[in-house]
RNA sequence: GCGGGCGUGGCGGAAUUGGCAGACGCGCCGGACUUAGGAUCCGGUGGGCAACCGUGCAGGUUCAAGUCCUGUCGCCCGCACCA
């Protein structure tokens, strides 16, 4: 009888929507287990089958917990706000909500459609009044508690989204969202202080299991650098020029000095700067080009010496010159640097360029061909002389400035504040008054949501001007605190804000009281594993640990770490090996699947066709042997059924503790493999028992689980497959009576005997040098070693 | 330049972490059943007639190496003049 998946598939998944078989209950008594995906940005694309396979990592594994007894909070829900939703609206004249609402629909119909076990009643939507309310508040408290603050520095900007970009969202000097080239300009915006989280980004990674390669883009992300801080004088100044770095023990061997081109002392000190005019061309030269530009193009060093300004070098005190340079930026340490060429190679280009004395401070290197960077004897060092030992110099020369008030230790972070705004309309409003005696002023509490005013015209401004700028009755309100007329912040949140803390809103979706019911939270929070996509390790993984981090300071939340397990899944490339993008055409879209073939088949296919968490390029023809494989194991149920046969004993328990240790692991292909491997060997041995197809069925079910509940149901298994008792294996009835041993002459294979399991060496000696292939390599030889490891091989050394 | 990863049949990928390389699937070859097969079932399938040779390449350690060590080449991803 064929499979008929149209007909069972949509059977099943209603019957789990009336038994709402997979809904989270709030404390039960049952122990809790919280499986986290991203929640997806419903695009007009629809979704593709890259969704499918992201999410069918923990579909597997939250399935399996609920048929081990786990009470299973696995939710789903849409990161709505956003420029493409909104950059689509404008292109076709619809509303961002109408686009936003279709799309939601659409990308509903396809989930539901794979049957994934999502408790569909706690569906949050981050456009929601009710949900931005609560992402204003956490903005709130954060304003309040000095964490977002506006300021005017060079900012990236994309022109032809017409927004500014967070350092995050500009990776590469492209835009996240069109992949145009950044542009830097001058601009007044909103900041969130990450960078005062910092060093609790860093160290919370201590307590978390996160893949290993997770950990390391984010620790690199943060970048943290030891070094320390030291202030050069100014020859007849009382100024300091202070720079940071991360080799104090090398000041010795500093030559001169290099400023970032906007570095506030040449406009302050302009009158005594001889060559005023070089320098301010050289600087308009710099800001033509993009901070990417200047970063990118790795060049020919360029500069111009400040002539008229000088420092000091505090432990030699000679005179040394200052530079401006386009290698030294402001956005880093203090915006200068001491620069020593004999130990640093972007020194070392420039001095060879400017013709700059180089001053050998650590002997090992060949300073005249490259700077040297290694570790060596200190010379030319004064005190530091004779030092072997990096850390002892640098702790000695630090302890040497600290006395003397000239520098002290210090870090530094790569990371930069996040820019936290969006010069768009389909984002969360900032709410926050501009008042003319006031200053900036919060929106009470009581007035939130301050909702996102329903308009005709959200075209982006020309320059950077948000859209709410020109809605007069939105604009134009009273300060909350003195009453007078006062302006509305007009800019809103960036694409971010919502998803920074959705994973909280999940415990309680309906609560109305907070972002979250406290008990709710007490009982549900950390996520216990959270997969997702490797481009979202150094964004939003990084900016919710961050929120999270601030309310747990706050006392909103009792965790510290939201997330106490991380994975990542590989990409699915097109049939071409290529990335999939509309572009290219090489889309695979999961109802073209799920019409042809079923959504078990696709469900098994995602997790079959290579390491989980590896970029792997689909194959329609593979796609079929998934279908091959489901339609064999349907015909189990027309196989003869024996039921005082337990030839198969041992298979079934071996299959058993493969496929759970497998799903655990993530390594879904070879847990598939191992119940194709059972399905043949059952196949071949032509019987089953009743008892045996209720256990393929319950082990199948987290991957295909429509099939596994109409076998379930025809065998009369007892309520649902899904929420059946996971099968449980015995580890003595694991193994086999009888082992194949290798046995090897010298290393090289020469037969494979059967014996019995554990059989002790002289047993297996015995056999093995009774067997021809072996008799004949060994014989008129000596026999020098024998090697026997239990089970598996048997090696004979002669000469 | 820094960080992470990968390299195994015609293809996707396995290999209990040092113990029979190529599980499982695709594809291919042969056969059966068929008016038909791009359906299904059965058999075969790393290379070589063979001894043997085979995990990017060259060494090394070991009774034994895809796995460990040294060197080297190639590819992918992230960051990037970070002081």
């Amino acid at each position: 009888m064929v499979y008929d998946f149209n007909a069972i598939e949509p059977k099943w998944q209603k019957i789990w929507e009336e038994k709402e078989a997979f809904k989270a209950i709030d404390g039960s008594d049952k122990k809790k287990f919280y499986a986290l995906v991203e929640f997806p940005y419903p695009s007009g694309a629809g979704m593709h089958v890259g969704h499918i396979k992201a999410y069918s990592g923990l579909e597997v594994i939250s399935r399996k917990r609920r048929m081990e007894g786990y009470n299973v909070l696995f939710p789903i829900g849409w990161d709505a706000f956003g420029l493409n939703t909104e950059n689509y609206a404008i292109k076709t004249n619809t509303h961002p909500r109408k686009v936003t609402m279709d799309n939601v629909a659409h990308f509903t119909s396809q989930l539901k459609r794979v049957g994934f076990s999502f408790d569909w009643s706690r569906e949050i939507n981050t456009t929601d009044e009710e949900y931005y309310k609560w992402t204003q508040w956490i903005f709130l408290k954060m304003f309040e508690n000095g964490l977002a603050f506006r300021d005017r520095t060079l900012v990236n900007y994309c022109p032809s989204c017409k927004v500014v970009l967070s350092n995050e969202d500009s990776q590469g000097g492209k835009c996240d969202v069109c992949h145009s080239d950044i542009v830097q300009r001058s601009k007044e915006v909103w900041y969130l202080r990450i960078t005062e989280y910092a060093d609790k980004l860093l160290s919370g990674l201590d307590e978390v299991d996160y893949l290993p390669n997770i950990k390391q883009q984010q620790v690199n992300w943060i970048g943290k650098s030891t070094g320390a801080f030291v202030n050069f004088e100014l020859s007849g100044i009382e100024d300091k020029l202070r720079i940071y770095t991360t080799r104090p023990d090398t000041l010795f061997g500093v030559t001169f000095m290099v400023i970032a081109p906007e570095h506030p002392i040449i406009e302050k000190y302009s009158d005594r700067i001889r060559n005023i005019d070089d320098v301010n061309a050289y600087k308009a030269e710099c800001a033509k080009k993009t901070e990417f530009e200047r970063t990118q193009l790795v060049k020919d060093k360029t500069g111009v010496k400040l002539e008229g300004l000088t420092a000091v070098n505090p432990v030699s005190g000679k005179e040394i010159p200052i530079y401006i340079a386009d290698y030294v930026m402001m956005g880093y340490g203090t915006g200068a640097i001491m620069a020593v060429p004999a130990h640093d190679q972007r020194d070392w280009e420039f001095a060879k360029t400017f013709g700059i004395d180089i001053v050998e401070v650590i002997k090992g290197g060949d300073i005249e061909k490259e700077a040297y960077s290694g570790d060596g004897e200190m010379v030319n060092s004064q005190f530091l002389n004779g030092l072997t030992n990096k850390k002892d110099s640098i702790a000695k020369m630090v302890e040497f400035l600290k006395e003397k008030g000239i520098g002290e230790a210090g870090v530094q972070f790569k990371m930069k504040d996040w820019a936290f705004n969006r010069q768009r309309y389909w984002g969360e409003p900032i709410p926050i008054v501009h008042c003319k005696h006031c200053g900036m002023v919060p929106v009470p509490y009581e007035e939130l949501p301050l909702k996102l005013p329903n308009v005709e015209n959200f075209e982006p401004g020309t320059d950077g001007e948000s859209p709410l700028a020109k809605i007069e009755s939105f604009v134009n309100c009273k300060c909350p605190k003195c009453g007078e007329p006062a302006k509305r912040e007009t800019d809103t949140m960036p694409q971010w804000a919502g998803s920074s803390w959705y994973f909280l809103r999940y415990c309680d979706p309906h609560g109305t009281d907070a972002l979250a019911d406290k008990e709710k939270l007490k009982y549900w929070m950390p996520v216990d594993w959270y997969n997702g996509g490797m481009e979202h390790v150094t964004r939003h993984m990084i900016y919710s640990r961050f929120w999270h981090k601030f309310l747990y300071d706050i006392g909103a939340v009792d965790v510290d770490e939201p997330y106490a397990k991380r994975t990542a899944q590989g990409l699915i490339l097109g049939p071409d090996g290529e990335k999939m993008s509309k572009s290219k055409g090489n889309v695979v879209d999961p109802n073209d699947v799920v019409d042809v073939y079923g959504a078990d088949v696709l469900r098994t296919y995602v997790l079959f066709m290579g390491d989980y968490t590896m970029a792997a390029p689909w194959s329609e023809n593979s796609v079929k042997g998934c279908r091959r494989f489901l339609e064999r194991v349907w015909g189990l149920l027309f196989l003869s059924r024996n039921e005082k046969d337990n030839a198969l004993e041992t298979n079934f328990h071996k299959t058993i503790k493969k496929v759970s240790q497998d799903i655990e692991q993530m390594k879904f292909n070879t847990a598939i493999a191992s119940m194709m491997t059972l399905l043949n060997d059952v196949c071949d041995h032509g019987s089953i028992t009743t008892e045996q197809l209720g256990i393929f069925a319950r082990l199948l079910c987290p991957f295909a689980p429509h099939i596994s509940e109409e076998i379930w149901e025809r065998i009369d298994g007892k309520g649902l497959c899904s929420l059946a008792k996971w099968p449980e294996y015995d580890e003595a009835k694991t193994k086999d009576d009888t082992v194949t041993v290798a046995v090897q002459v010298n290393g090289k294979l020469k037969n494979a005997i059967a014996v019995p399991a554990d059989a002790d060496q002289s047993v297996v000696e015995a056999v093995a040098k009774a067997d021809p292939k072996v008799a004949a390599a060994i014989d008129g030889k000596q026999i020098v070693k024998e090697i026997y490891v239990k089970n598996k091989i048997f090696n004979i050394v002669v000469r």
